[in-house]
RNA sequence: GUGGCCAUAGCUCAGCUGGUUAGAGCAUCAGAUUGUGGUUCUGAGGGUCGUGGGUUCGAGCCCCAUUGGCCACCCCA
């Protein structure tokens, strides 16, 4: 029998990892809740070509795809083996693979709306918390199966939604205790701007990627590999000033009117920055702090479908991790499913990212911790009759109460409480049924006091 | 998908240029202690050295393959 093992990139999470991951689950959910958003859920899986094409061609190569079932069945041994031949030669073929594990919550989402559209009332605002799969090789602060917690305002061209989100980032943060994160924001609209400059439209994708680099390679490197891609000089020579847009916020957006202000799409997207940056709907502190909200004409973001403003947030530069939440806004996202001329724009939180970067800088509270209160302990029957009916009235209190399992000597009931961190414990021998009463101890402080039954039950247990 | 590093007890690791019976700390269990835990002391269990093959008189150590983990690239949360 071999050794029990987990697939590749997943893993376990035992109490003490739980309850702290559902101190984030929780604080997001509020928030989002706080600003209106509902809750959805979709499927782990979804037909293959719902998903196929969505996200660029290196993604689809990242989606987990489903074996059909039945492949063995010998009336359709033949086409299998045709078919197989096809996705040896890197297609999806129906007959193989129908189904994917869901690779985002965006496209599932994009497809609920599509499908619903004439019962949904406009705009729609959604949260989901779900885990979501990607094939890709896990390293630090990426794993195969990690959740994501994703909330999109959909039917709506209003920027007012985009200061809903950053608001949202900023107040999940801070409540986290991430004080010092960074939320970057630019426009695709700058980038597109920039490519129609520089070697037009279709060079959009190379050049955003390229630039995208500019933090972890330098600039020479950049413009090596602009030159690899076939822009000229002149055309380098636009994006590097483009990329050496330096300064405040204010600065910055002067800059880019100069650099590109006679393309009337940058001068929208310029616009539109302008708008999200000088919103008096954000708190205060994001003007207080320049540095919280800061546009960055570098960041490009991967996805495809992005086509306004996109944002990234990442923790400070202490913590090796990369962005820690990410999102933007799509023109047509439903579009792509039969149903267009729905807008939207959403966020999206990296839950096992914010973990790390939490347990990095130590910032969960010592109080997530919530687990058992008192342990009553067991002496023989009779007296474990009596602390069971004493257990669930306090149970009836809501304080959380076990009864040690057997009959067994106070060294090892002491030695599981102290295991379990539970901090009192209540002992009921012989002598205090005798005597109707019992003795409570603050494991704790080390201190004991003999109670009557009815001062136990009306005891706080702090 | 590409590259680098690693794999020894439940955990963290030591183990010399290949040489007798593979060690330590922590954890576990038992006892000192049948109504008072955390400290202490004593003892015990626990390993086909990731897996498969090869070289050798002899392999935890060398070689090949394989699996898994970590890290980096691509990409991304």
């Amino acid at each position: 029998m071999n050794k029990p093992s987990l697939p590749q990139g997943t893993r376990d999470f035992g109490p003490e990892v739980v309850r702290k991951r559902n101190y984030i689950f929780d604080t997001i959910r509020n928030v989002f809740e706080l600003y209106g958003f509902q809750q959805l859920e979709t499927p782990a899986m979804e037909n293959i070509e719902t998903l196929l094409g969505k996200y660029g061609e290196e993604s689809d190569k990242l989606i987990f795809k489903i074996l059909n079932n039945g492949l063995d069945n010998p009336d359709k041994q033949k086409q299998v083996k045709e078919d197989f031949q096809k996705v040896l030669d890197g297609k999806s073929v129906k007959g193989i693979t129908e189904r994917a594990l869901k690779y985002d919550l965006t496209i599932p989402f994009a497809r609920y709306v599509a499908m619903n559209h004439g019962q949904l009332t406009f705009p729609f605002k959604r949260y989901q918390i779900q885990p979501v799969w990607r094939a890709d090789r896990p390293q630090k602060g990426r794993y195969r199966e990690f959740y994501q917690c994703d909330a999109d305002v959909v039917g709506s061209n209003s920027l007012l939604n985009e200061v809903e989100l950053a608001n949202i980032y900023h107040e999940v943060f801070i409540r986290l205790g991430i004080t010092n994160y960074e939320l970057r924001i630019n426009h695709r609209k700058l980038l597109a701007a920039l490519a129609g400059i520089c070697g037009g439209a279709d060079k959009m994708t190379d050049i955003t990627i390229v630039i995208d680099k500019l933090d972890k390679f330098g600039l020479e490197k950049v413009k090596e590999e602009l030159s690899q891609k076939g822009l000229n000089k002149k055309q380098i020579d636009v994006i590097e000033k483009y990329l050496s847009i330096k300064g405040s916020n204010p600065e910055k957006i002067s800059q880019l009117k100069k650099l590109l202000g006679n393309s009337e799409t940058a001068r929208k997207g310029i616009e539109e920055l302008e708008f999200i940056l000088n919103s008096g709907l954000t708190p205060d502190s994001y003007r207080d702090h320049d540095s919280r909200l800061t546009l960055d004409p570098t960041l490009a973001r991967g996805l495809n479908y992005y086509t306004g403003i996109i944002f990234e947030a990442k923790a400070t530069e202490e913590v090796k991790m990369g962005s820690i939440g990410g999102g933007g806004r799509y023109d047509d996202l439903t579009g792509l499913f039969g149903v267009p001329g729905i807008p939207g724009v959403g966020i999206s939180f990296g839950v096992d990212r914010i973990y790390d970067v939490m347990e990095e800088l130590k910032l969960f509270p010592a109080d997530v911790h919530v687990g058992t209160q008192v342990l009553f302990f067991n002496l023989g029957e009779a007296e474990s009759t009596k602390a069971f009916e004493l257990m669930q009235q306090l149970r009836n209190k809501s304080i959380r109460c076990e009864l040690y399992h057997e009959n067994v000597k106070f060294d090892k009931q002491f030695k599981y409480a102290e295991k379990k961190k539970i901090p009192f414990a209540v002992i009921i021998g012989s002598k205090e049924l005798e005597e109707k009463n019992c003795t409570l101890k603050d494991l704790r402080k080390g201190e004991q006091q003999t109670l009557s039954f009815e001062k136990l039950l009306s005891f706080s247990f702090q």
